[in-house]
DNA sequence: TGTACATCAGTGAACGCGCGTTCACTGATGTAC
DNA sequence: TGTACATCAGTGAACGCGCGTTCACTGATGTAC
């Protein structure tokens, strides 16, 4: 049935591509379809072919961006929870890797899209933002249970909210990243990230004596 | 020498706020002249003569989000320290003021213009982006300077880089509102400032045996 | 005190450019018979 | 095997609208003499 199908997807992808690149830099309103057509070798019109309008390839963006990085934090958690049997010790490991990818990836990390995202409501419509709402939930959820396994074996010093710890994950990093793009320093984050390990190292970890 | 001098600054305050409402509200490009002066009552004319154009709107905005800022972070923190002679005390009281003050104004908080013009580059000129950097230095200094006060009185128990921990009042601050701004719950960042409080706790007062 | 003049704080109409969007058409590739 | 047809993945020109910006003009207020 598909006959020109080889070439659909991939453009498709290379619009994808060129698009979230720039956004990232410029933000959504200031990288035009023009640009993004020129850079991908095409015309405004085979834009159009594969989107219906503009706010569809930021829903698209959005979707891909979320379903990329619950990959990359499953690979991420999975190998800490290999490196380590003790729930504390593999979250320190699982942090120490987040930091080290922030370091590589810095502007590619998909909480820049959400952030984006949520500082420009309009352009996006209420699906977008749902998308947005669900994403974030997602990452609670994943947080929350890492620090439920390690609450259960290592009771806090003090009492600790669990969900706002979990949600502090996203905070820091987020928070890292328009730190460091208002400083132009994109490490910054990492610092950020490794301090808060910390925070959380202090919350658990029993006393020495 | 200054002839119909009295409505001149009062109608260019009048602009800021609008403006700085509806770009906090909607992001700075989807945010027209038009719009503007229409709720200031005004016309496009009236605007440019207060402003050459677009980008000096947003420089002035974020000057006196700043200027505004820094008043409200000196009294908060003056306060703290009237309120409590100990640093570490102070410093924990100053933060309670500062998750009080941003529950009642969540996204009045400079921060967020800040992060706006963090995510949006381009439009934004090398000297805004410049204010942008000292503003946030100065968030760096001052909060650095409270926690050597404390670190001075209670050595941490474990080592800690008191710029990545002054840094970090900001990240969790623009994080927060980031967080709040995607769940939509505009609540969330005071939560996340009261958690921060806790680790601050943790990290300087002294164990109790 | 009245007149001429200058400045302040705008008005209102027009312009032009870029951007998102539409649409008729097209060449290449595959299927039906 | 050749022809008719359908779909895929676009081209390329045009449109229209909104937005930032300009500019000639204006009324109110204050100073010079």
């Amino acid at each position: 049935m598909p006959r020109n199908a080889c070439k659909g997807p991939e453009t498709r992808a290379r619009i994808l591509d060129i698009a979230q690149a720039a956004i990232l830099q410029k933000g959504f309103d200031a990288t035009s379809i023009e640009e993004i057509v020129v850079a991908a070798d095409l015309t405004k019109g085979g834009f159009f072919y594969h989107f219906p309008d503009k706010s569809a390839l930021a829903r698209a963006l959005i979707e891909r961006h979320i379903a990329v990085e619950d990959e990359i934090f499953d690979g991420l958690w999975s190998r800490a929870g290999e490196l380590s049997d003790d729930p504390l010790h593999s979250a320190l490991i699982g942090l120490k890797l987040m930091a080290e990818m922030l370091a590589d990836i810095p502007n590619g990390h998909p909480g820049c899209i959400v952030a984006t995202a949520a500082y420009q409501d309009r352009l996006f419509d209420a699906e977008v933002r749902e998308l947005n709402r669900r994403a974030v939930l997602g990452w609670r959820a994943r947080f929350r249970g890492v620090f439920d396994g390690i609450a259960a074996l290592y009771p806090p010093r003090d009492e600790v909210d669990l969900d706002a710890l979990a949600d502090m994950v996203s905070t820091v990093v987020e928070g890292g990243i328009v730190m460091g793009k208002a400083l132009g320093e994109p490490q910054m984050v990492v610092g950020q990230i490794l301090l808060f390990r910390q925070f959380v190292k202090q919350t658990f970890q029993p006393l020495p004596n």
